[in-house]
DNA sequence: CTGTGTGCAAACTCTTTGCATAAGT
DNA sequence: ACTTATGCAAAGAGTTTGCACACAG
């Protein structure tokens, strides 16, 4: 429950133990890397790479857990729009993406911009859990 | 590049030739299936376990190479919502998608009631291939 | 100290691939 | 006959898990 640009890493801190989450070297190593600059997609194999190129190691299962763990704690979104890998957006705020199929990348969309309406009611003993709407993009030519 | 509710078995070899597909024993017994009920959703899984069932024997990679073929055809579509299985749609019209999270199972919303309004233009140099709106439906309780 | 967290390697799921055999035209 | 399709088993990608050791409070 914390905002989202977090810079200094005392506020990581703050935010980790505020979701009960003990603010190990890992823990803050990935969070600085998430949460420092703007709005990023990473996967557990992109920031797994990142982090062992600027702070010390990381274990490709701990990066795993911890997004894990920073999902469950609502700092993260998961995103999926290919049936392998997984995407960790760091915009927590409602919104949507465009995917650019050729580069696999994702971008933002923000929320307020796009309105769906005509949506059906949900069947009976069901609520909406979130709304995704993913637009894949392909290259002109 | 044909209907969707093809009963017949010589409709079905007559699509598959159109899309430069053999009719052979097991795309008519897959076909068969996808095609003759009404709209179905998929995994490769599944599909292997229900032709296995009914018509006689084949191998799930043949499932594999089948539901991708046909998807190349425009017979079936793909649809991601989770970071592992894939699922195949054999409604190959604009539509989108409820995922019952707790079913692990799509149901089809008809687009034409669905308005997307507020879309912000897609990045110079790409078009939009494709909109796809995944509506996460928790259980009550 | 005590309980969590981490790292490694192994296991697991879903999917793709290589190659010999079988089947379609 | 000639070509394409199939089946199997092995390999591959991404992810998860079990357990011994390390670290935070």
């Amino acid at each position: 429950m914390s905002h989202l640009s977090v810079t200094k890493e005392s506020d990581i801190a703050a935010s980790l133990r505020d979701a009960g989450l003990r603010p190990t070297r890992q823990r803050l190593a990935l969070g600085g890397l998430l949460f420092a600059k703007g709005n990023r997609h990473v996967t557990a194999e992109s920031l797994h790479q990142e982090v062992n190129k600027t702070s010390g190691h990381v274990s490709l299962a701990t990066v795993y857990n911890t997004l894990h763990q920073f999902t469950d704690a609502g700092l993260l979104r998961e995103i999926n729009v290919t049936g392998s890998k997984s995407f960790f957006c760091t915009n927590i705020a409602d919104h949507h993406h465009f995917y650019l199929e050729q580069d696999d990348e994702l971008i933002d969309i923000d929320g307020e911009n796009i309105r769906l309406s005509g949506l059906p009611t949900p069947p009976d003993g069901t609520r909406i859990d979130q709304v995704e709407v993913v637009i894949r993009l392909k290259k002109d030519q």
